[in-house]
RNA sequence: GGUCUCAUGGCCGAGUGGCUAGGCACCGGUCUGCAAAACCGUCUACAACAGUUCGAAUCUGUUUGAGACCUCCA
């Protein structure tokens, strides 16, 4: 349905604002995200980001936008500190599991696309690797020492701040100015072979203990920290493409960097919008291993964390995500999931109760227009929440419709159906938990919960109670309901 | 120290210069042998102070508090 198409409208970190959405080429997306870094698991802060911008690339394709999604892979070391003597933060786990630097992208690189699984996220259009584009970034360092904005140091290869800055202006997105970065305390390094301590590496000379080395036109050595986005982006999405997405975290230096590299190589921002997805707090704190509240993804969901005390679905915790925006903080605790829970609990019961409502001649509201506020509330920069809170009060009317208390026609409990089974799966990406699904089981359910009716009827109290309890200690909860038995 | 963001009811969280989301909890009700579940109803909040305005929680200023980034970070 929908023939009115909404106004999407974007909140670009490049100005601060939203702002309506055009794409460069009609009907077409370019969304570049920055992916996980295989040196490690990803917690669950890195899950939000990925599972955020999984929101906003379904809600584009519910948008019939063609979409092309290119999030990358980093599986070549980066420089872990300012002073650039610490390259390869893959190497140096490597080092530490005493494996070779393959098996740890290797490793985690199979966990990654596991959690993509767990948690319900569609894949990228394409996944291109660090490593498998070394060439690439060569290629685009090459073309910014020719356009001045870089110089070869020792075997290694710097972005040249203050010449760019003469040209460009560096620091638009994060809000910096050179001037003012020159003003902190910080000093170069005697060693330090940048001319300008803003200035940042684009190709490091190899160290003897890194485990991952390339040939380069200045000498072997491992790309720079931010030049791998530059060049695949470029490569998959051309020179200036849409949408570039990435946490709140990576705006400065990551991005920023990016902007200089592109303008630096090709002339221009590689992005009309920026995007930044907020934090993840857990019990009211960033998540730290110090402070205790930091976890996996995969724990939560096993329920092996000692953050809290119980499982939780990852339909919870997506669900839990997606009632908040993706541009403010979210604090998971305790009772924000119980909460989730009970809240995606109630909606799963009314999608289902969408397949066996009875029909009337007329409808009690117009559904055309709640349908109309989804697709409102998607456009308005993505607002998942607003979403939730639309299609919570077509739960509400779909409970009244199956107590008789409101109506709905054939033709509108098809379209309701439709679209509020695509936009909790495939716009919030939220899988429907069948009850009742297995299979042997239900037969048997049907046999024992017949019985106890028998009892009941009978008021053998004693019996049917002792059948309730006795399920319940299986896990199986009985509930007596106006037109029978159900459990789950 | 610099740059910036945010402060919403018991909790999580949207949003808006006047019509004051949503989820969860609480309380009341319907249902029920009891209970649970389910459903319905109710609860009227926006840090403090001052200002602008017919009118502000929403705009401005000050204060207090929290957080982020400035170093790898989703």
């Amino acid at each position: 349905m929908s023939t009115i198409k909404n106004e999407l409208l974007i909140y670009n970190s490049l100005s601060g604002q939203k702002e309506k959405f055009e794409p460069i080429h009609e009907n077409k997306v370019g969304m570049y995200v920055c992916g996980p870094t295989l040196y490690s698991e990803p917690h669950m802060g890195n899950m939000r980001t990925f599972i955020n911008f999984d929101m906003i690339y379904r809600c584009l394709l519910k948008l019939n936008y063609q979409v092309k999604y290119v999030r990358n892979i980093t599986d070549a070391g980066h420089i872990t500190n300012s002073a650039g003597d610490e390259v390869d933060s893959i190497g140096k786990v490597a080092r530490l599991e005493q494996v070779q630097s393959l098996e740890i992208v290797y490793k985690y690189n199979v966990k990654f696309q596991e959690l993509q699984r767990i948690y319900n996220m569609l894949p990228p259009n394409i996944e291109p690797t660090a490593t498998g584009h070394i060439q690439e970034q060569i290629e685009t360092i090459e073309k910014i020492i020719e356009n001045g904005f870089a110089y070869v140091v020792n075997g290694s290869v710097y972005f040249d701040v203050k010449a760019y800055s003469e040209k460009f202006e560096y620091g638009t997105l994060s809000g910096r100015v050179v001037d003012e970065l020159s003003e902190e305390t910080r000093v170069l390094n005697a060693q330090d072979e940048k001319r300008f301590f803003a200035d940042f590496a684009l190709w490091k000379k190899a160290n003897p203990e890194d485990m991952q080395i390339w040939r380069s036109p200045w000498g072997d050595g491992n790309p720079g920290w931010h030049i791998e986005c530059t060049a695949m982006s470029t490569k998959y999405l051309g020179a200036h493409f849409d949408i570039h997405g990435g946490g709140m975290d990576l705006k400065f230096p990551h991005h920023e960097d990016e902007i200089a590299q592109n303008c630096g190589s090709v002339g221009c921002n590689p992005a009309k919008y920026w995007m930044h997805a907020n934090m993840l707090n857990v019990n009211g704190q960033k998540m730290s291993k110090s402070l205790g509240n930091f976890f996996l993804p995969k724990e939560i969901v096993e329920g092996t964390t000692t953050v809290f005390e119980k499982a939780y679905s990852p339909n919870i915790i997506r669900f839990s995500m997606m009632q908040a925006h993706y541009r403010s903080t979210l604090d998971f605790t305790a009772d924000s999931l119980d909460a989730a829970e009970k809240g995606f609990s109630r909606l799963s019961e009314a999608v289902e109760k969408l397949a066996v409502l009875k029909t009337s001649t007329t409808s009690s509201i117009s559904i055309p227009d709640i349908i109309q506020s989804f697709y409102k509330a998607m456009s308005d920069d993505f607002n998942a929440p607003i979403l939730l809170a639309k299609i919570f009060d077509a739960v509400k009317y779909i409970n009244s419709v199956n107590d008789g208390k409101a109506t709905i026609t054939k033709q509108d409990l098809e379209l309701l159906s439709v679209e509020i089974n695509s936009f909790v799966t495939d716009v919030l990406g939220l899988t429907m938990e069948k009850l009742n699904s297995d299979a042997k089981l239900a037969p048997v359910m049907d046999l024992v919960l017949d019985i106890r009716k028998s009892a009941r009827e009978n008021k053998d109290w004693t019996t049917s109670d002792k059948i309730r309890d006795g399920l319940a200690i299986a896990g199986i909860e009985v509930k007596d309901g106006k037109e029978g038995t159900t459990w789950n």
